[in-house]
DNA sequence: TAGCGACCTAGCCAAATGGCTAGGTAGGGG
DNA sequence: CCCCTACCTAGCCATTTGGCTAGGTCGCTA
């Protein structure tokens, strides 16, 4: 408890003990219950809000200016919208930090996080306990906290030539999603009212993106993306 | 399914204060604590024990006798063993109750677990605080309990004529695995050390059982039933 | 002992896919 | 205005697939 560092906060929100104001999104209630209760146990912060929805997460962060923002990028269907909730927060308020804390482990998802304004990503399943306090701490002093495993992640991908993950386009997730249900090409082109052609246009752009060559592997990649 | 019964509860064991000793089998750290927290809090149950790997689930169960065990069946890499853990922890510990808390909701799973002893099956991101202590009470008592989604999807799942869900065996999961990764079935066929035609049939027959006619579709529905 | 389930193999053929080249439009931003 | 992106279409051809029939062995259990 003794950092006071940065200067363009909003001080007047900050309670007297300068303890560190964390809001939690996430869906799941245990893991909502369970963060406050080693956050403020261990750590000494305080859970000042809590969200459940997209919807909610902004005007959340806009009544009480959490100094940390812990968020599933999973709220819902749609984890895409989760990395645009990111863009937007950092954005608009730059004094909140987030750090990510998500069910999976996928280096596209984790560096389009990054990219995008998190300060953090850390994985449920393999976090432990004080590693969480110690997390949101460095957080929330401006370090950039990659958990268990997604470091090593990172650095693998980064080694790997390409940076190229350039995100499917929608047209490309409707494809994908239509190919995991089990329909063939034509079928697809029929349910979307374009051509064969543009189907397998479609798939083949997805392929390069997800570095993928059989439909089979481009579900399975967009899946563990948390894409679908 | 309304019963009422239960009179045969083992109650030697249970505590002067009648108050539900529970278990906890789950990876996640911050599960684990918001589940104690929320279950001694507000539904005054002790949880006795934890464990974190399939290894230490029976070791736990061994020694605590708990009422109740809450598990995740997904303890590591491979969700099988988390319903093979179900049917030896209910054949040879009768008196604990099955709890199966879920990240993921697959009819498939679900009736397997079912089948193989448990009690009870709940979706982490869907179940709502006091539905977790009514729940685990519940379960105690010999009911057999399905969570917020869990109910209508196996009832939808019933009433669709098949009940054949006939577990995927090793080496069909295997030629899955395989598929999911982008191999065709000439390199697969290469890296299992059969023929292209095993192949084939491994896969043939995984269709049937997953009632899927691509690939594709396959790997769709063995991620999200949890079996990669 | 017969039956069953898991496993393995072969061959056939129509259909689907992957990988490519080579075009087109419409909208947004520098 | 031009460039870039997303989107759409066409055709070609080798390879892969889906779906089928028809065999075989092994080990377990009724």
């Amino acid at each position: 408890m003794e950092k006071e560092s940065r200067s363009d906060v909003p001080l007047g929100r900050r309670s007297p003990m300068a303890s560190t104001r964390v809001m939690v999104a996430d869906r799941n209630v245990i893991t909502r219950v369970g963060l406050r209760s080693i956050l403020e146990r261990n750590s000494g912060m305080a859970v000042v809000a809590e969200a459940t929805t997209y919807e909610s997460v902004i005007d959340g962060v806009d009544e009480h200016g959490p100094d940390v923002l812990i968020i599933d990028l999973d709220l819902g269907d749609d984890t895409t919208r989760g990395l645009k909730l990111c863009e937007e927060i950092s954005e608009r308020y730059p004094a909140t930090r987030i750090l990510v804390l998500a069910n999976t482990l996928s280096e596209m998802i984790v560096v389009e996080a990054l990219r995008r304004g998190a300060n953090g990503y850390m994985c449920k399943d393999e976090v432990k306990a004080d590693e969480l306090g110690k997390g949101v701490k460095a957080v929330q002093e401006g370090e950039t906290v990659l958990g268990r495993g997604v470091g090593s992640l990172v650095a693998r991908g980064l080694g790997s030539t390409r940076g190229q993950h350039e995100h499917l386009t929608d047209r490309e997730l409707d494809v994908i999603r239509a190919v995991a249900k089990g329909l063939s090409n034509k079928q697809i082109a029929h349910e979307m009212f374009v051509s064969e052609s543009t189907v397998k246009f479609h798939l083949q752009n997805s392929s390069k993106k997800l570095n993928a060559h059989r439909r089979a592997e481009i579900v399975h990649r967009a899946t563990a993306a948390g894409l679908l």
